[in-house]
DNA sequence: CGAATGGCACTTTCATAAAATTAA
DNA sequence: TTAATTTTATGAAAGTGCCATTCG
């Protein structure tokens, strides 16, 4: 019988991939494990303070037993793992460390030098200090720009922790079957010009064979080490830009898990992974050349999670992991017996304050606009949406909106288990959340614009302004995915934003076209009158703009949020924008010339 | 006996066509 | 009125967990 400090022992091989290939020519990889480090700019305090016992510690003291397999317990008996927690709100894996291989080997995991074969994913300690990887060295250097290691945010981890708790499990299947959750990510520090393969392999994260006994996961026996089948799912966008990686979420909602018999012909879309036994996810980056061959001059850079980890079965053996997957997943909500009151408000009976959690996290493209309001308010607003938006004194309106923020996933001093206490808390009446902002601004040529206001709608970003002459204007802008007239093309495949006032579109702006724009090809102002064709001439992409409406000066908004959004697309990404709905205009001018 | 499988009812997703709307 | 565009409607395909049955 193997317990978790057997496990831990294992584990602590310092060969973690098993890769055969060690001492082999090629540029070393990068391998990043989520450590203790809770913001971006690597405090090393965690969100568990030595002074508190981890969600970990006060689970094993009251229900692991030793060769149980709780998922709180850590490897090396550490706390858990707690995951840096950036300024956009979630949980990054950074600072990677050397492995090796190839996705070539991994699909077939019969190369000696595919790298997670015969090894396992789970090699580095939790909380390992900064191992000060490779600085990738890119053409990008050669203009000024560097870019160094990437950083990978896990955009569900909250739903994945929620899992985590009660030990994920994974159905698997002949014909493959969806991840739920499935893994997504939001990743920066590529270079946007580079092109880069990133694929999702899967390794045994522990050396057993898992059972489900007495309402515990206990080990039995050894894990057959010698899997046949892909190891590894490579994202239908590789290859790709850095730009392009970075623009949206990653998301691999379409990868499948099958068991080991007859999935081989749909290889590249299934991980053939076996029943009862303990995997452990990992997101690698590759740069590779235009052709496609791998980029050997630059190390490949992977991450893992441990929160992904799961046990692939079947058949649900906990009862909660059933729940939890009926309750967050929407193709599971036929068997929600209580659907009406989930959909009305919180059932704090349930495990998790389903729906309106991330049980649409996991469905972004697909979200119905009818669930926007709670789903946006709770889930995605980042502590960046909370330095946007800073409410007046007197705009206690704006507290609803925060408090979730301050008081759980998004507080680096708040622990796991407080987050999970709080959850409660993540439902926003979606009345009160309007939040107020007062600035005046100038334009470069003194015209002066006030913006009196902006507020969210739960869905829309409302812009209220008055020009030079004292006239209030009043607009609308948002994501085109969450028109509330065409619910059904949320998820469009071009993202685009539209502005509106008094309830008349005024158009949709193209945001691949907008971000082709240099700074130089704008206007830097617009007349208030001014006509769609005179703002494509002057910008010279007529089809940047598709105006519905030409008497509307609500052009000049329009064309001026994608000029703000513009500039912030490093910052924020479409899928955020979707999330919150809000942007930092703080500094937006208007400019109306009278 | 435990694990694996396939059918079932229910749900979401996606593609397409029809209908409605708007500008010229 | 016409053409272009947007919105709405529809159905097929695919994704869920449940459960009875089969397999090893």
């Amino acid at each position: 019988m193997t317990n978790l400090s057997d496990a831990d022992d294992f584990i602590d091989s310092e060969d973690s991939f098993g890769d055969g290939d060690k001492g082999s020519s090629r540029q070393s990889a990068q391998e990043t494990v989520c450590d203790n480090r809770h913001n971006f700019h690597g405090s090393t305090e965690g969100p568990y303070p030595s002074s508190q016992p981890s969600p970990s510690q006060a689970q094993s003291a009251s229900a692991a037993s030793p060769g149980t397999m709780f998922p709180h317990r850590t490897l090396h008996g550490a706390t858990y793992p707690a995951l840096a927690i950036t300024s956009s709100g979630h949980y990054m894996a950074h600072h990677p460390v050397v492995t090796q291989g190839s996705y070539n080997s991994l699909l077939t995991n019969t190369s000696p030098q595919g790298f997670p074969a015969p090894g396992y994913f789970y090699a580095q300690p939790y909380g390992h200090g900064h191992q000060g990887g490779a600085f990738h060295k890119t053409s990008a250097m050669q203009t000024g720009m560097v870019f160094g290691k990437a950083q990978v945010y896990l955009c569900n981890r909250a739903l994945w922790l929620t899992f985590h708790r009660h030990q994920t499990e994974m159905i698997i299947t002949k014909q493959g079957r969806r991840m739920f959750p499935f893994l997504s990510f939001n990743i920066s520090g590529l270079d946007p010009t580079a092109n880069y393969n990133i694929f999702v392999d899967v390794s045994l994260a522990d050396p057993n064979h898992w059972r489900f006994q007495g309402g515990q996961w206990v080990p039995c026996g050894k894990a057959e080490s010698n899997g046949t089948g892909n190891k590894a799912y490579m994202h239908p966008d590789s290859p790709n830009t850095g730009a392009h990686w970075m623009r949206q979420e990653i998301s691999f909602g379409k990868l499948k898990l099958a068991n080991n018999k007859g999935a081989l012909e749909s290889a590249g879309q299934m991980v053939v992974v076996q029943s009862l036994h303990r995997y452990q996810p990992r997101l690698n980056v590759v740069e590779v050349h235009e052709d496609g061959a791998e980029n050997a001059s630059q190390p490949r850079q992977s991450f893992t999670f441990p929160e992904t980890q799961f046990v692939a079965v079947t058949a649900y053996q906990n009862t909660d992991i059933t729940q939890l997957k009926i309750d967050h997943n929407p193709f599971a909500k036929g068997f929600r017996d209580n659907y009406d009151k989930i959909y009305t408000g919180y059932d704090s009976d349930r495990l998790t304050p389903s729906p309106s959690d991330s049980t649409y996290a996991q469905f972004v493209p697909g979200a119905r606009y009818a669930l926007a309001n709670s789903f946006l308010q709770h889930q995605f607003v980042s502590t960046y949406a909370k330095s946007c938006f800073r409410p007046s004194a007197g705009a206690t309106s704006g507290l609803d909106y925060n408090v979730p923020l301050t008081n759980s996933m998004l507080s680096p001093q708040t622990s796991e288990e407080d987050t999970m206490a709080a959850s409660p808390r993540w439902f926003v009446t979606p009345t009160n959340n309007r939040l107020d902002y007062a600035s005046r601004t100038n334009d470069a040529t003194g015209n002066t614009a006030t913006l009196l206001s902006y507020a969210t709608a739960g869905k829309a970003l409302q812009l209220s302004a008055t020009d030079s002459s004292g006239r209030a204007l009043t607009y609308y802008a948002e994501p085109t995915d969450f028109a509330p007239t065409s619910p059904q093309y949320c998820g469009a495949s071009s993202p685009a934003l539209s502005c509106w006032t008094n309830g008349h579109a005024i158009g949709t702006a193209d945001f691949d076209e907008v971000l082709s724009l240099s700074k130089e090809s704008l206007p830097t102002s617009v007349s208030e009158d001014a006509k769609p064709q005179d703002i494509s001439e002057s910008i010279a992409i007529p089809s940047l703009f598709k105006c519905v409406y030409t008497r509307y000066d609500g052009l000049s908004v329009l064309l001026l949020l994608c000029l703000q959004m513009r500039e912030q697309w490093n910052k924020l990404k479409m899928k955020d924008i979707h999330k919150r709905t809000t942007m930092d205009i703080s500094n937006l001018n208007l400019f109306f010339n009278p």
